[in-house]
DNA sequence: GATGAAATGGGATTGGG
DNA sequence: CCCAATCCCATTTCATC
């Protein structure tokens, strides 16, 4: 894991492709070593599909938190969302029901980090308190969703005979 | 969204592939039928890119609950996390430190099934307690996790100059 | 190991019925 | 909606650095 596959699994994020031509373009790495280095990244079990799905774990995003987020704000809860959607390592977010105001999944490089996470969670004016939880095993992640539902729960909710 | 449709996006989920080819295989709908059908599925906006990115709230899986379960279980923990995930709708389920054992997040057809759902995870002998909270909006789904960091931070904590 | 050039073949794509 | 023709681009190979 060196500088040009970091960029490449980034370009990949960000551009929402796998396509090398377009990966080409936006890294600058050549075609061809576009090609060794997914097929290497394929190896390592970083990259699982066609679709490109990144194992955060083998990347070394290994460490994962749940974190509560209590706030208060007179505004629209948009702009305390926007906030906590600007920092590094916020995955997943969630506006609730109920006492808690946000729920916020993280990945993050190591143990430390998560510090670093919670701290600027309070430097957040609006925010009030929060309340982390450490994961122990990712049972499942969130690639794929549909995967859960067997064909014909999907087909009794989805499908209407209609387009 | 008819059948075909809920089928096609089934199979993407299912083989983690984009291929008309081999969504043709495992579904049987003709490779030009695919075509027709997922730039229909792009433009109402079910699809989101290369990736197959799929929106669950455009799809009409707009109800998003976050649970939190409480166990009491002898055996190892993964045997409590196997029944768990084979209930429909779990699209991720984090195995925590801390008072609550397990964090579930679910994505449902309507407020309705909701009810369907927390039955379930009480009818599993360890579990004793459920607490759901009710998203109201879902501000940043998991897709591509990267995104949410800038590409010098990824460069600093991943990149260690060799593979 | 990385990269450029060059060839190929498979499959994505499209237009017409 | 789907067949069949088209064409593009991913992929592979090989030589070179």
């Amino acid at each position: 894991m060196d500088e040009r596959d970091v960029r490449l699994l980034k370009a990949i994020s960000d551009l929402g492709t796998g396509s090398p031509e377009r990966l080409h373009e936006e890294t600058d790495i050549p075609v061809s070593t576009i090609h060794y280095r997914l097929n290497n990244l394929r190896e390592a079990g970083v990259i699982t599909n066609d679709l490109y799905d990144i194992d955060l774990d083998a990347l070394g995003l290994d460490v994962t938190v749940v974190v509560e987020v209590l706030a208060d704000y007179s505004g629209p809860y948009d702009e305390v969302g926007e906030e906590i959607l600007g920092i590094e390592g916020v995955t997943q977010c969630f506006f609730t029901m109920g006492e808690t105001d946000f729920v916020v999944v993280a990945h993050l490089p190591d143990s430390d980090d998560v510090e670093r996470l919670i701290g600027e969670f309070e430097a957040i004016d609006e925010v009030d308190r929060t309340n982390s939880t450490f994961v122990i095993n990712e049972l499942r992640d969130a690639q794929r969703a549909l995967q859960s539902y067997s064909l014909d729960t999907l087909l009794e909710k989805l499908a209407d005979g209609d387009d």
